[in-house]
DNA sequence: GCATTTTTTAATGTATACATTAACGAATGA
DNA sequence: TCATTCGTTAATGTATACATTAAAAAATGC
């Protein structure tokens, strides 16, 4: 328990939260519009914080406040998987090479390694939630080495944009046995302080992944997650 | 004149508006501290659309709202300049690929010409502040080019955070007699087609600019602009 | 004199009343 | 009937009053 859960958090950082969970859980869905005072109602607080939890929500890509005609969810085309992609290929390969750079030592690449091993293990169990929980724990971690806040920053807000998304292609997907192969072969190069092949390893996982999920949208039609 | 120009805009975006000019002039200094009750009253308004450009501008990363002691202007050291432009060359580097592989013709390019003929000129008439708006307008255009809009807002929001600081730096550089050719460069490259060299040139262009403006700065000791 | 508690103060956080305005629909006229 | 104008309405935008709370100041005890 942090000191956070004892004393109350402010309502508009609670609305932040809250609509958070809403917009990933999917319960608000794709597309649809939804009034500030509804949404004020249905979390219990007057529409000044829920109109800052917006702002915010503006800001990281996941609203579209449009006004008089309600808060539109932002929906996800495949062309904003792909330039969605593009960026977190780029930056997290930069992120890679940084990591090798830095010289972490063992201890340092102990976490990176333990989340590789949970993803081996959510695939053997044919677990693929706890696989794509992983996956994204091995991102975040790696671009949390290179060291860059900006870089962590902007690959968490990619990440939240597409997270619905995932969630539906998961299981469409074929298994990603070929994942933890680079993943481990990252690790690697980072290990020996190969930033070259660090990136140029990352850099062909995250490529590879994003014609896979924007073929798949793609060839499913699913214009609008 | 827009039609935004006859219709009164709202306080809340003339809020930003203008609290973006005091941040870029140096009018709201960095590190310095300000209450959202004096921004109001100076802005000849109430908190609320001051409150609301605040969330916004924390968004950008240009302040810190810090509860009871005043929202921050944020400070810029050598290190935030240094992730910045590593983040600049790689996004813009992979626009630079992108221009390059969108196969526009000689009308569509003929903007990122016109730019480069402008820093020219300013580098003859040694009109340096000419040459920066010239330099900054390259930029955009060329990841507008890129056609990646989250690559643009990324970018745009970089470039708004290192603006402060160049504009200190700017009398400080030797004379960038190389951005020119570096530009000419990327742009022959776009033209024809030739995806691979253009974001090579770009990225040995930003490499070099950031490793001359994070020197200055250190030797400089100009640990917060 | 110094540390600790209590009180005060000043700033933010929130609710609410009100002002503004774009969208909708009814009324008007050709 | 249709286009246009004018009101109506419902939602957002803004001001303001009030609640909350962290920091500063004052009081207390040792």
């Amino acid at each position: 328990m942090t000191a956070q859960d004892t004393r109350t958090r402010s309502s508009s950082s609670q609305a932040l939260e809250r609509l958070r969970e809403l917009i990933f859980s999917g319960q608000l869905g794709a597309g649809s519009d939804h009034l500030e005072s509804e949404l004020a109602e249905s979390l219990g607080m007057s529409r000044t914080p829920v109109r800052e939890a917006l702002l915010v929500l503006e800001g990281q890509g996941l609203v579209d406040v449009r006004p008089r005609k309600g808060v539109r969810i932002r929906p996800l085309s495949p062309t904003d998987m792909a330039e969605i992609y593009d960026i977190l290929t780029e930056l997290e390969s930069l992120a890679a090479a940084n990591a090798a750079e830095a010289g972490y030592d063992r201890a340092a690449l102990e976490p990176l390694e333990q989340i590789i091993n949970q993803m081996e293990m959510a695939l053997e169990q044919n677990d693929r939630g706890a696989w794509a929980r992983a996956d994204d724990a091995f991102h975040a971690e790696l671009v949390r080495l290179g060291g860059n806040s900006r870089i962590e920053g902007i690959a968490q807000m990619m990440s939240d944009q597409v997270r619905r998304a995932r969630l539906v292609t998961l299981h469409m997907r074929p298994v990603p046995t070929r994942s933890n192969e680079d993943h481990r072969a990252v690790l690697t190069a980072i290990r020996k302080g190969d930033a070259d092949t660090a990136a140029r390893v990352h850099h062909a996982h995250r490529s590879a992944a994003k014609k896979v999920i924007v073929e798949l949208l793609e060839t499913h039609h699913l214009n609008s997650l």
